[in-house]
DNA sequence: TACTTCATTTCATATTGTGAAACTGATTCG
DNA sequence: CGAATCAGTTTCACAATATGAAATGAAGTA
């Protein structure tokens, strides 16, 4: 007996992973059945392993007993060193586009389907855009994650869309996939992606991406800012900044 | 059969638990044989499990084979409502503090005997510390876990002790169990904490507590400078977001 | 080459997790 | 107000599942 998902060699695991996944995609607190019915697994079963997780704090349960995720997996997350060094050596340049242009900075990585934030430097503004340390967005959405598919070529593009059935979160930009395609490629050509509001009604961002010695893509870099305020100037500097990082990583283009 | 930890239902997933946990605490990636005898799970069951967790990505093992977080955790936190409420009303207030000061203030959360850093803010400022979010601190060499730690009373401080044998991280602050009782218990009373070089040699902070319309602790807020621009005036300011905070989340005292 | 040490695989075994069904306790509806 | 519905939880007999001892493989050391 198995699923659709891709499967392992513990069954509880892929069982409790898949629970894990379907309660993070909430925002709110969400109900056995709901959860039993996303991931297909019997209610008893997620009854069973959602308190398993439980009791582990992976889990937690409001008062009205339904479930989000628990405190646990704050902790857990990367301080890999892998991440670390990116991070290190990024987030000068980060603050400095920061001061630049007084906009939101992110680092991203990538992670399956969805690109997650793991890196930021605020400025200091009344209004700025706010993107919370691991928080995800679909690939398709994100200008770091246009590039990303960008550089798989045509053929990740189209698995991609397949997988996912590109899911439109604001207005819906790509009604086709040629399109996506297109812009993905072009994206990767030019050495920059753009956002404009598809991740969010009234955000734009501008995305590069950051490579390592290895020359594989080490994170993404971007910026975020009320689309009205976002300029075509500043691309430059991000694409500079993406140079200099990706430099400092010991990627020689 | 069953290990030295408080345990719950399905034991697979206690072992994934201690095992996550194991692999976190180091910040470079550890052999199966060190993850083995930490854990104390059979070499050949711990492989298994861990494998397990690297086909979902919670771990990870890099070229020579050792273990080390997985990107998955990143992804999975919390956006949960309750933290988002306290996040998304104490950001103004750090902001605040953080231009005032030009130092680096942090939201921590307490998880079990750690506390873990879910957000901050960064100074415009060469040389400034750094915490990285979802990185964590042991109660006893925190200024937030030292009024957490108070906060839980004279018993709370002695069974923590015994748990955790206080480990020193620099200078042996604590030598004696009453003397740390002491601290937090004070500390709980003037209503905010110092960390003198505690966790880290060179940084000091200023922790206040947070609070929420139940009484209980929301989160915990803190300052932390290079010791020798730390000054004792600042602790005021500190103190007196913290009350503002609080009184926002509904907390009236 | 022989000796250690650690990682991985195998495999017989019973322990462990499974899910159908029964139970509980809300909430809705006639 | 009682019947019916539905979500959550508990029980339990069963077999599929995870277990760990031992064998094998791979790497490094003397």
């Amino acid at each position: 007996m198995s699923s659709l998902k891709p499967d392992s060699r513990i069954q509880v695991i892929d069982r409790a992973a898949l629970l894990l996944d379907a309660i993070s995609r909430y925002t709110n607190p969400v109900k056995l059945k709901i959860l039993s019915a996303d991931t297909g697994l019997h209610p008893s079963t997620t009854h069973r392993i959602l308190h398993s997780l439980i009791d582990n704090s992976f889990v937690a349960q409001d008062s009205n007993g339904q479930y989000r995720p628990g405190k646990r997996l704050l902790g857990l997350s990367s301080h890999s060193q892998e991440n670390n060094d990116v991070r290190a050596v990024a987030l000068p340049y980060m603050e400095r586009l920061r001061d630049r242009f007084s906009e939101t900075i992110n680092l991203t990585i990538r992670e399956g389907d969805v690109v997650i934030y793991f890196e930021k430097a605020n400025p200091k503004r009344m209004m700025h855009v706010q993107q919370i340390v691991g928080s995800r967005a679909p690939l398709h959405v994100a200008a770091v994650g246009k590039l990303i598919l960008g550089s798989g070529g045509k053929a990740a593009i189209e698995s991609y869309a397949q997988r996912t059935n590109l899911p439109a979160y604001t207005r819906n930009t790509f009604s086709s996939l040629p399109e996506l395609t297109q812009e993905c490629l072009t994206s990767v050509q030019q050495g920059f992606a753009l956002d404009n509001e598809e991740a969010e009604i009234g955000v734009g961002c501008i995305g590069v991406l950051l490579y390592d010695r290895s020359g594989g893509v080490a994170a993404g870099l971007s910026l975020s800012a009320p689309i009205e305020r976002r300029r075509n100037e500043w691309i430059e500097d991000v694409v500079k900044a993406g140079k200099e990082i990706s430099a400092k990583l010991g990627y020689s283009a």
